[in-house]
DNA sequence: CGTCGCTCGTGAAACATTTCACAAATGCTT
DNA sequence: AAGCATTTGTGAAATGTTTCACGAGCGACG
């Protein structure tokens, strides 16, 4: 399905036009330009063209898009029009606030075990949901059928862990550990530090003055 | 200091780079090369030698870099000889998580306060940190001396709580929420947005076959 | 039914980033 | 002190991404 290779950046941007698209398609909006959706999404009209381009054409020159339908078309390229179950690996803080992340139910991903190494924490509950023991990561990873991990970890057991989650069959990882992780080739992997983050803006502000 | 423009994506490596020094420096090693900074970085030694060069030239030829020497030239280059006084803006389950993040406390990002407007959280505590309203935002910001602001509050809310941010004299913003915020020029902002993490991640998972 | 104004889709141009490849420098060994 | 094995630093080439600019299609309107 689509030979080309399709840059990160753009796929990322079609997330954000559809997050637009949806709050134009709540407004009751029926059409919505290249340039209305840029503006938007912090880009340009014609960068937004380009990215839709590469999978179709999905608008009507002198009109715009169809909101609805576009919204559907990007649901469909970003694989939205189904659900996935999703793990998260270790029970701490930053795992507790993910579970309650309403944005992830909404786009169709479903947190539907979490699993920790801590013995305090197995058995406790996030609403419906109870912690596992890690030891049994395989097990469960199998029995509710899960494609994707979120890693929330310590990073000296990230790469470990990784390997079960491998070998037991889940297919992406979202990893919050700060390590690069090895993984074998087609599994995907998608790194987020948010300390990373904050160290490029501390960049940003002590490389001013020439204002 | 340093007129060109340097890419967004060679600052981030440089602050992996830094995480990979520093566990050198804590094992013992004296001097590191390109080679074994890019494997453990997941890059090329060509590019680890190339970001550096924008920079200056850190390395012995035959050699490699001097561990503890190329760290600290790394955090000056990052901004990291000094800290910064954070806000929290919204306190709800992913601010608690990030007030935890040990990462951010040695990278020398301290979070000096955080406020809410739901009067139930304004007065309780986390840890040291006592939750303040949101409509002291300005006077918190110039009492505490606050340089980068962490926004972590509702999509609606978010625009106005950065134009307040921004006339109290906070310099940066990390943005959780999902909305393209507007900021005068020379103000840095920074986006975050987990759910397109996983959006990217589910884009990949249905792209595949042609393996 | 022809013209007008608008906006898409898309090659080509401009720009940015990564990779290559090799001269130059360094320490070690004999 | 010369030769050798390394590894840096860096222009140049290759590759990737964004912006430009314009032909073509569409609906509206007289």
């Amino acid at each position: 399905m689509l030979a080309r290779k399709i840059a990160d950046s753009t796929v990322r941007r079609l997330a954000i036009y559809l997050r637009f698209l949806e709050e134009f398609e709540h407004q009751g909006a029926g059409t919505v330009s290249s340039e209305a959706l840029a503006a938007r999404a912090g880009t340009t009209s014609a960068q937004v063209r380009k990215d839709l381009s590469f999978f179709g054409s999905f608008g009507k020159r002198g009109l715009g898009y169809d909101v609805h339908a576009l919204a559907v078309q990007l649901r469909t390229i970003l694989g939205l029009t189904r659900r996935y179950h999703v793990i998260l690996v270790g029970a701490g803080r930053l795992a507790g606030a993910l579970v309650q992340y309403a944005e992830f139910g909404a786009r169709g991903f479903d947190i539907v075990a979490a699993v920790d190494r801590d013995p305090a924490k197995i058995g406790t509950r996030w609403g419906d949901l109870v912690i596992g023991n890690v030891a049994d990561l395989e097990k469960i990873v199998q029995r509710e059928q899960i494609e994707i991990a979120i890693l929330v970890a310590p990073a000296d057991a990230a790469q470990a862990l990784v390997d079960r989650l491998v070998s037991a069959g889940v297919s992406a990882i979202l990893n919050f550990a700060p390590v690069q992780l090895h993984v074998p080739h087609g599994m995907d992997v998608k790194n987020v530090n948010l300390a990373v983050e904050l160290e490029t803006l501390s960049y940003a502000l002590q490389h001013r003055g020439s204002t």
